[in-house]
DNA sequence: GTTAACGTTGACGTTAACGTCAAGGTGGAC
DNA sequence: GTCCACCTTGACGTTAACGTCAACGTTAAC
């Protein structure tokens, strides 16, 4: 429960290098405080890092990814930063629902490459069992 | 209906360079057929461009697609072969799954955030409207 | 027969996202 | 006080995925 994190803690923690994360400062990812020149990451600071990870295994840019968390963050501002804001979270949930739709098409067609090495596997030895790895 | 294709013609489909699909045979993405120089694309072409592209949206590298599109292909090995394409499917499949469940995560998180936005909005405007974009 | 549209092969340039290495500061253990 | 593990800031290198440009072949239209 210790609430701040040095770099190398969360580089292990992310199984990531501690140049990816002060390269992710750079890119203004990230500001953590500091105390005298070592850098000092706050549980918001590792959240916002956890997005940035999330934000890559789903194939977003890191420029992507840091307007994501600026989205996370102030909340109350004007009427027009607020419409701004809510405009860019609705394309960006349009993307990625028409991801998620690539996504299940290729799950369907590798449950149906699956079946098909199976039933040749049938054939070629009829004996064996199909290792049921479906669903 | 007509079942082969031009590079621009392709190019122009899906809205991608010339150079583009010729980098893609480059890295053994794609083997069209030649006319004396000129390269002819048929169905299976295309199908295998598409398939890259959609790779793409979700996240995955020309190898990755390569690969793919490489396990779609003969189908008739012998029993060592279709086990390790089996194997390779259900890794890929596994993937899939986990970067599907981000994606949902990460859009219950933007419905938050508009949820957010237009009760913010409405704080400071009474009256108007939010306009319904969710589901 | 020449022009315009389309194609070809290099070859070099560019951007994102880090890796790698050098040179040095710093704080606690002994 | 001197290691040593950890941290710092540069600065240059690298890989993937193309962009861009030059120089040239080809073919259907006029």
């Amino acid at each position: 429960m210790s609430d701040v994190y040095s770099i190398s803690a969360l580089s292990q923690e992310f199984d990531i290098t501690t140049r990816t994360i002060r390269f992710y400062e750079e890119k203004g990812l990230l500001q953590p405080a500091r105390d005298g020149q070592r850098r000092i990451y706050s549980a918001a600071d590792r959240t916002a890092l956890k997005l940035v990870l999330r934000g890559k295994r789903i194939g977003l840019s890191l420029e992507e990814s840091r307007d994501l968390i600026q989205m996370y963050k102030p909340g109350g501002d004007n009427a027009e930063q607020l419409l701004l804001v809510k405009d860019k979270v609705n394309q960006r949930r349009t993307a990625l629902k028409a991801q998620l739709n690539d996504i299940k098409t290729m799950l369907r067609e590798l449950d149906h490459m699956d079946s098909r090495c199976d039933a040749a596997l049938t054939v070629a030895n009829p004996m064996a069992k199909a290792t049921g790895t479906k669903s």
